[in-house]
DNA sequence: TGTACATCAGTGAACGCGCGTTCACTGATGTAC
DNA sequence: TGTACATCAGTGAACGCGCGTTCACTGATGTAC
């Protein structure tokens, strides 16, 4: 009569191993990763670790794969207090919870939306929908303030620009999205604000700046822009 | 009566070096940039190199301060080549050289502004410098404007965040930098805007879009949203 | 409940690999008279 | 211009290291009767 079943142990030493990784991995970057190095530190040998992994490329995935459902599920957690608000407030605690989480997990965030491991190509199929939810989080607010009217966006961003319409076209009916070309391209504008708010924060290229305080203003003065009714 | 002086081959021979380290590091990474693989590429023993380069970190810095340099000078021809036109289009200018540069040179700007290499630490007092450069090539150009008069900034950004004012003005003074603490704002804003446009477009996450002409939108449209007089 | 067997987790040795760096050396290139 | 010497570039062997992965194995844990 075990305590824990032969399965649930298993697991539990998956996330010990994982856990380890991501130590290592914040501490001495990703080459810091190696299966010897997480054997060494779990007191085990690195054979063992295939019990759990089949390989090393494998324990990345899981790791990509845990980053971007800790970040997925801080936005919508965010998103998820605000439902009663305006699209506007959902919108940014979403992208607040973003930077909050990337602070919080620099090595995980690197990981996810870095430089790409040398030798290390993610599987696809695996790791895309994981990505995608991320960018779905934040077209999916917009969508609605915009079928709500509470967003009437201003020149030039009332309309899709024309280089980008045939491709926004195509993503949506491949994927069968149910929004509009323009959420899509405000999703990207968001995305890409973000990224250039948050990338440069953990790698220290904003030093002289109150980072968080940027982030705030930069964020709130962007939605300001895109025409939320007051 | 040689054709080379003997420094002059030496000379050459280092950038033979950096050249190879160059496209070994695009093909394959930080970690394919071995002293061992680039001597292999070069016809040569590994130790040969340690005539040209006292180590491995060094070969980098020197890559690292070339990397800077190369994006800078692009920038400042874009700059000069606008030179009698108006701050906004200089502006522009510079701001699509940095984006050409970026996708021109790839793995050069990964090795700048991308995830550190782990067990590598640029020396600041020679890197810091080179960086440092791309950044006043934007604030420089603000400041201009400002003092012609071309540019009279909208709220909010009129006048600098209470919260950034402190920091900004010890950057000032600490530098004797000639420019005002509003032109150093919108000069992190303009990094930030570039930084986000570039590194997503450069890894792919934007996939689906027209990138080029995201990027030319997004640029048009932030520099218009500043307020340059017509 | 007790025994016999199957499954599983983890070990230790070994594989072949590539790495940065050092060292004593050889031969070529430049310099001084 | 020719010779003697100093300087430099590059070699080949070796150092000690860490890596991912395989393999045959032992002992422990669970299952079936």
């Amino acid at each position: 009569m075990p305590r824990l079943k032969r399965a649930e142990v298993h697991d539990s030493i998956r996330e010990d191993i994982k856990a380890t990784a991501r130590r290592l991995l914040a501490a001495e970057g990703a080459a810091g990763m190696s299966l010897r190095a997480i054997a060494r530190a779990l007191d085990i040998t690195a054979p063992a670790l295939y019990t759990y992994f089949p390989s090393q490329d494998d324990l990345i995935t899981a790791l990509v794969v845990d980053g971007f459902t800790g970040l997925g599920d801080a936005m919508q957690a965010a998103l998820e207090q605000q439902a009663g608000a305006a699209a506007a407030a959902g919108l940014h605690a979403a992208m607040q919870a973003y930077y909050a989480w990337a602070l919080a997990h620099p090595a995980e965030y690197l990981l996810i939306y870095g430089t790409p491991i040398p030798g290390y190509t993610a599987p696809g199929d695996i790791t895309v929908p994981a990505a995608v939810r991320i960018f779905i989080l934040l077209v999916t607010p917009m969508e609605q303030a915009l079928q709500r009217g509470e967003l009437h966006p201003r020149p030039p961003y009332d309309r899709v620009p024309p280089a980008q319409a045939l491709p926004l076209a195509r993503l949506i009916t491949a994927n069968d999205y149910p929004v509009s070309p323009t959420a899509i391209y405000l999703g990207f504008r968001a995305w890409s604000l973000l990224y250039g708010l948050t990338m440069p924060a953990l790698l220290g290229h904003l030093m002289p700046l109150e980072t968080a305080a940027f982030f705030h203003d930069e964020v709130a003065a962007w939605l300001h822009s895109l025409g939320f009714s007051p």
